[in-house]
RNA sequence: GCGGAAGUGGCGGAAUUGGUAGACGCGCUGGACUUAGGAUCCAGUGGAGAAAUCCGUGGGGGUUCGAGUCCCCCCUUUCGCACCA
């Protein structure tokens, strides 16, 4: 293939040559500093983040460029507005998923991660991002992790990390404890082992204190409606009432539910402790102890899977009862593992005759269902074959005086009638738990804490910060329960800060979570070492004017990021309490209709199409495959359609340059079709609907070449503007070939003239008993009168018409 | 089970507030130029029909002059969460 960036003619040209002009002004970027902010003096910031990745030894998967591209394009959009675009790239390199690798293939990881890195820098700077890379960072390296350490300094400042003994999560093949959140149905969320209980002391930090903030401020956010849902039912509010049963015969014991249908007081029959409630030892009867311990053994064995797949429901009485506050009566009082510890108060009052699970248990053991709920019109003696459910329009009975009121105006008086008699409040709960950020691993910030015989668990001083991580060969993990380094006496004996006696380090290692939790603002201080984030430039940069990734983040990272976010705004180290003022996630790619992975060997690697499109028609195909936020279906043949979009581009401005080809005036239709086609790519760009921008430019560059026509540069210029975002390489190229001097993407982005926008002539639709029959071409403000005539002149429309039309409908500008 | 999203040609996908369904691209068909064509260019391309015309946005109802779009009932796919009281 020809590398000549000489004209040629039109008809001759087989294509441009990638390979050559996407090198040269990688170079000339580097070079002219093109992609650096200026973070300090940059008058008009604007932040445009990416998730950063995590850098595997597989490379940059095409998803990655997909999200990176869809980045990019936004990011030099917003520059072509006049803005000072910082575009930063960093890795999330800690983690189980590195260290597990580095097992794997017998490496450190050590000394994996830093080739990992500098392979995906290669490859992402070969796909023309436009990314300061004077400001990146690893979460692994120790000036990044010193202040995810400080961080966590922050929070135990605030009284918001502490540690406790808990039951974990545990993973036998990580062989680590796993968050909530890290186990999806009950197994490991990466390798998918079912998950057991274990006890151990943790350090958490109390996110649920954030529940309410983290959940009304979602409506402020210009964030997708489908990642707010998402964390709107992770945070799961509930409103209900926290209710007190006391005890029988045991005046100073009481037992507090949670329940969101305090209506149905009258209809609990009996109640339900989770078995690791601590009251359960105190109220069982010494006569039910053993049969009490079995089942408390029993659930306590039981593998996380293996409870949640009961099909029938399991329990054991206590011999003790309680008494329901509505009606005085006594109930008894249960234990079950349908009832969770970790929710609520870890017991509930049963109502059977309207929850499926309790009338599922009272089924299995015989306890009586009492209906204190009717459909309109229902007659309350009917027996039940399944709980009654209704929770809007139900009517009350069996309820003494609350009888005939609605289920809504119930919840209310009920809980009102009981508050009064000191058995109940209103309470709204959450579903969210405390963040469990510690991980008995040994890839990841050691956490800043000291254990010392007379002082307790001191901070490590921020002076002395980082704790930093040493090269240890036997990092694997055992099924201790401890952390590797606590196999390392010499790095966990220090002094304690406080007295100097000899200590012990805390050995276990932070959440990954924690370091992406704040990495946003690291970055505009990268270089900066004596903050971690200056407090000058992060008022500044942050918020994140745009945030794009991935949805699997969308509930916990962005949860994280936004709970570390107000509490350093809390503690007045930073200004705003939310960091990312917009957010919008990227889809998924597939390939050829099916989900991408190694073991079917369809897992596209972006190098080879890179070589042989070239980066630029890569890009743009990426952008036009689908739309960005739904992802779409990656189809090899389909990208030749984009490079024959940039040939015929290369093409139309060598001609349109060419000084042996004189200078046209501008044709007119094309001049309108190229400012509707400014305006498409405007408006479409910040919608990121990229894959109809990218429509829209190739339908002009159909109009500019319709009928075998020479293109002026009129014409021509703008395109490639348009195209820039883009096409970044070939757009430098051809604004050059124009003469232009300096980038195009310091030049502004075209402005559109909407009086020439809009065509004198209308095609005006008419249609017939709502049949679309034929168009007319008509003056653009035809009025209806002259457009009924003009349609009526019309053979091929009059003759659908029996007779006078007996209604005219007429939309200005559009249609009859 | 709960919650979200989506069903449009051979394929990927377009369609402001209801107003020409199928933009754009792939593929396919024919043609031009060619020693050649998996290059380039031109024309065509939802289905049926010779045509007029009719039928077409998962299925069935409805509202409307007019529905891919709004309402009701189904079916399918897919992604989250899942004994959350």
């Amino acid at each position: 293939m020809s590398n000549s960036v000489n004209p040629t003619p039109v008809e001759e040209t087989p294509g441009y040559d990638p390979s050559a002009i996407e090198q040269k002004w990688q170079e000339s970027w580097k070079e002219a500093k093109t992609n650096v902010t200026d973070v300090a003096n940059a008058p008009d910031p604007f932040y445009a983040l990416m998730m950063f990745p995590y850098p595997s030894a597989e490379g940059l998967h095409v998803g990655n460029l997909f999200a990176f591209v869809g980045n990019d394009i936004y990011g030099r959009f917003q520059r072509l507005q006049g803005h000072n675009v910082f575009e930063p790239l960093g890795y999330d390199a800690f983690g189980i998923h590195s260290e597990n690798y580095a097992l794997k293939v017998g490496k450190h990881p050590m000394d994996l991660i830093p080739q990992n890195i500098a392979n995906f820098r290669r490859q992402l700077e070969r796909a023309g991002l436009m990314v300061d890379w004077t400001h990146s960072l690893s979460t692994t390296d120790p000036d990044y992790y010193r202040w995810t350490q400080w961080v966590f300094l922050q929070l135990l400042k605030q009284g918001l990390a502490y540690k406790k003994q808990a039951a974990v999560n545990w993973c036998p093949s990580c062989k680590t404890v796993l968050a909530n959140e890290q186990v999806i149905g009950g197994a490991c969320e990466r390798c998918d082992t079912p998950v057991e209980q274990r006890f151990l002391s943790q350090w958490f930090f109390r996110i649920s204190d954030y529940s309410a903030r983290l959940l009304s401020n979602l409506d402020k956010l210009d964030w997708s409606e489908t990642t707010k849902t998402a964390q709107r039912n992770w945070i799961g509010r509930s409103e209900g009432a926290e209710l007190t049963f006391a005890v029988a015969g045991k005046s100073n014991e009481s037992i507090r539910v949670f329940t969101t249908r305090p209506d149905t007081v009258f209809g609990a029959t009996y109640l339900v402790m989770a078995p690791e409630h601590p009251l359960v030892p105190a109220l069982t009867n010494s006569l039910y102890k053993s049969a009490v311990d079995q089942y408390l053994t029993r659930s306590a064995k039981q593998d996380v899977v293996a409870r949640k797949s009961n099909t029938e429901k399991t329990g054991v009485f206590t011999g003790a009862h309680a008494i329901n506050p509505a009606t005085g009566k006594n109930i008894p009082i249960w234990i079950s593992d349908y009832v969770l510890m970790e929710y609520g108060t870890g017991a509930i009052m049963a109502v059977p005759g309207h929850d499926e699970r309790d009338f599922e248990f009272a089924q299995v053991f015989g306890l009586p269902i009492v209906r204190v709920v009717v459909g309109e019109g229902e007659d309350p003696s009917t027996q039940l074959t399944e709980a009654f459910t209704e929770n809007e329009r139900g009517i009350i009975v069996n309820s003494g005086e609350f009888d005939g009121t609605t289920v809504a105006t119930a919840k209310r008086d009920i809980v009102t009638m009981l508050e009064q008699k000191g058995a109940g409040k209103p309470v709204v709960n959450y579903r969210l738990h405390d963040w469990c950020i510690s991980r008995q691993r040994y890839w990841g910030p050691p956490i800043p804490i000291i254990y010392c015989d007379d002082h307790g668990a001191v901070p490590v001083p921020e002076k002395d910060l980082p704790v930093v991580l040493p090269y240890v060969d036997d990092f694997k993990p055992d099924d201790s329960g401890i952390s590797p380094l606590a196999r390392h006496e010499d790095w966990y004996r220090v002094p304690c800060p406080e007295c100097g006696k000899m200590s012990r380090r805390e050995t276990d290692v932070s959440d990954t979570f924690l370091d992406s939790a704040w990495y946003f603002l690291r970055y505009p201080s990268v270089g900066i070492d004596e903050v971690a984030f200056d407090a000058a430039i992060t008022k500044k940069w942050l918020p994140v004017d745009s945030y794009i990734g991935g949805n699997e983040h969308a509930v916990l990272h962005l949860l994280y990021s936004r709970f570390i976010t107000m509490v350093l705004s809390d503690m007045g180290i930073i200004d705003f309490e939310e960091p990312f003022t917009r957010f919008r996630a990227h889809g998924l790619i597939i390939r050829n209709g099916a989900k991408m992975s190694k073991s079917k060997g369809n897992v596209v690697i972006p190098d080879h199409y890179i070589e042989k499109w070239g980066a630029d028609a890569f890009r743009t195909y990426l952008m036009f495959l689908g739309p960005f936020e739904e992802g779409g279906d990656f189809r090899d043949a389909s990208i030749s359609g984009v490079k024959r979009f940039l040939d015929r581009l290369w093409a139309s401005v060598a001609v349109a340059c060419d000084s042996a080809t004189p200078d046209r005036p501008a044709d007119e239709d094309v001049m309108r079709k190229l400012h509707q086609t400014i305006q498409k790519v405007g408006d479409d760009i910040p919608k990121l609907s990229y894959n109809t921008a990218v429509a829209a430019m190739m339908e002009y560059m159909n109009a500019l070449r319709r009928g075998e026509r020479t293109p002026s540069r009129a014409e021509v210029e703008p395109l490639v503007q348009l195209v820039s975002p883009f096409a970044p390489h070939i757009a430098e190229e051809l604004w050059e070939k124009m003469g232009k001097t300096g980038s195009v993407f310091d030049a502004r982005w075209p402005s559109y003239d909407p009086g020439l926008i809009a065509a004198d002539k209308i095609d005006l639709v008419v249609q017939i008993n709502g049949k679309t029959r034929g168009k007319l071409s008509v003056a653009r403000d035809i009025g209806q009168d002259d457009a009924v005539v003009a349609a009526l002149a019309e053979d091929s429309m009059a003759k659908f018409l029996s007779g006078e039309p007996k209604k005219i409908i007429f939309v200005p500008g559009r249609l009859l």
